[in-house]
DNA sequence: TTGTAGGCGTTATCAA
DNA sequence: TTGATAACGCCTACAA
């Protein structure tokens, strides 16, 4: 009689059946609510149940029925993403609701450390979960891996390089909200229009610039492009600095995210360059950046919690038995402040 | 041969075992890391699990051995919480953090509807985790009754009304902040102090009223206090409107709250008051109001990720058996900006 | 050092 | 409508 692991046994089905006189095919029958269950029984189950505490066990129901109802939703680089990016608890809270209707339970999985990843591609071996939602993976991870080896039913929200390529792809329409925000931009009576075009060697950065290219037609001028390395707002002061030397006339500028046109501003003001009234600028994401930048950024917003329930959804398909792996594409909105 | 069904049938310690021609016990053994395997069975073992591909199932294991070594993490009001408070994202990563270093793994399991309320409650009675931290309970909560049903080893991040009396907690010195924050706000020179007490049935109100009472001693005032019924901005303007008839020479507010802070500055500008040149207001929480009101508020933050790795730590020690629940009062910091 | 066998708590099959 | 009984995949005495 240890005091130490005193946790209360708990009651099982054969309890049950014991307790009601009955076997233990009839008690599951019962709890799983089968017909085939006779009054006289059910109401014998019922009494011993409440008597003797009777709670499920998952963990063993899941073992036999070789399905847990529930998906994972891993969440890398969690401090960029809870604490500078909105977004995540509206994708977080838009794939909970698609899930829960379905009658699964969302578990969130958090991967900070090295160690987090490993303990994570555990639990996802482990048979813990259905599938899997995916937020902001990164390249060659080794979670992906774990997903791709498994076959684990998965869904990325983005399309990270590198992804498992048995996995769906829930994607904002990158090109589309870039033409329409510079449209936006050109309609404000702006005619030299530029770029600071972030990370063209991800999806996301050439279809901006795709997109911009797009919505300019023929006005489009290649000199007024800059490429800078990374979606960061140093990438966007600097970017600016050299698009400015080149040319001084500009007049409106679309960054290819927020930070990058938060640097923009600075190196426009530094510039003696006044926003909105000189030059234009609008960026993109509507993250934190945008609200912090005098004047806010007119930017482009993510459905973020369609994202979240689209990336259920396919997990959901692909639980059905849906056996090909599919792309959906999502519009964006923009919101228009002071910058531009 | 459907091809609906078409899982890969996983590998097991059997197949492991009949490949590397040795016990499935031995299998067992070496890989838990166990001593008592001779070199040649480890070698055959290694290579029939890399010729089978061979992956542990984490649920089978768990019900032998009753426990998870997993952690539930349960966000209540998640729309108020992961889209209006900033502290929730620390709050889980602190969490996280510890729960990782114990080789624990953590599952957020959001409740939003009502539905998600019992399946919640279900996947915490079915086993699936050792125990549980939770944020943000509401009164008489089905999952506070399924908690203490299940004697599961919990910890509160707050002290909710009806939380599970076998239950541990981790809260922030309510009464110590308000104390501190109301000092320096007398050491700018203001004489004429009030404060708007919100929720003052709650522990939370209660000894934000009892701090800022210590801190003004003799100069205490009863009639400078405005009640309020809760933290919002409604009631920060309207009890602000309020407490300013009674006492227009005021010169200093503590508001209970950022939000109540955020209304009663509101009220102030509204009364033809300059903030915080005739009345200098300070807040609580930092939350997203507070750099939203102009000028941003004075206000005390949370240590958030502390409370998270608090919670964590007495889950944690539960789970080694300290039997005794208990309560933990953590420090908070005063960030001050240009409201007083 | 290894193999055998029983059990963790369910569900599922098949007679009865 | 019900009751045995065999899985599910794993761990763990106990015996060898």
């Amino acid at each position: 009689m240890t005091t130490k692991r005193a946790r209360a046994k708990r009651a099982t089905v054969h309890d049950v059946a014991l307790e009601a006189g009955v076997s233990r095919g009839t008690v599951s029958r019962y709890v799983n609510g089968e017909r085939y269950v006779s009054a006289a029984a059910r109401e014998a189950i019922e009494a011993a149940i409440a008597k003797v505490g009777y709670v499920p066990n998952t963990a063993a129901r899941n073992l036999v029925m070789q399905r847990t109802q529930a998906v994972g939703f891993i969440v890398h680089e969690p401090h960029s993403l809870f604490v500078e990016d909105p977004n995540i608890g509206e994708i977080l809270l838009g794939a909970n609701a698609r899930l829960s209707e379905a009658d699964h339970q969302m578990a969130v999985l958090i991967v900070d450390t090295e160690r987090d990843t490993e303990r994570v591609a555990r639990y996802l071996s482990g048979g813990l979960v259905d599938g899997v939602v995916i937020v902001s993976a990164r390249a060659d991870d080794p979670i992906t891996r774990v997903v791709e080896r498994l076959q684990l039913p998965a869904a990325y929200v983005g399309h990270p390089p590198g992804a498992a390529s048995t996995a769906s792809f829930v994607v904002i329409d990158n090109r589309g909200a870039a033409s329409a925000i510079t449209e936006r931009l050109a309609a404000t009576g702006r005619s030299r229009i530029g770029m600071i075009a972030a990370a063209l060697d991800r999806d996301s950065g050439a279809d901006r610039l795709s997109g911009f290219r797009a919505a300019l037609g023929d006005r489009f001028d290649d000199t007024l492009v800059e490429p800078v390395p990374l979606y960061s707002y140093s990438a966007g002061r600097d970017g600016m600095r050299r698009l400015l030397e080149r040319a001084p006339d500009l007049d409106g500028v679309f960054a290819a995210s927020d930070a990058v046109a938060a640097g923009a501003i600075e190196a426009l003001k530094e510039a003696g360059r006044r926003v909105p009234e000189d030059v234009g600028v609008v960026g993109f994401d509507d993250s934190a950046w945008a609200r912090r930048t005098t004047p806010p950024l007119s930017t482009v917003r993510q459905p973020a919690a369609g994202l979240g329930a689209g990336a259920a959804e396919l997990v959901l398909d692909r639980l059905r038995g849906e056996d090909t792996p599919t792309e959906r594409r999502l519009d964006c909105e923009i919101v228009w402040r002071d910058s531009a």
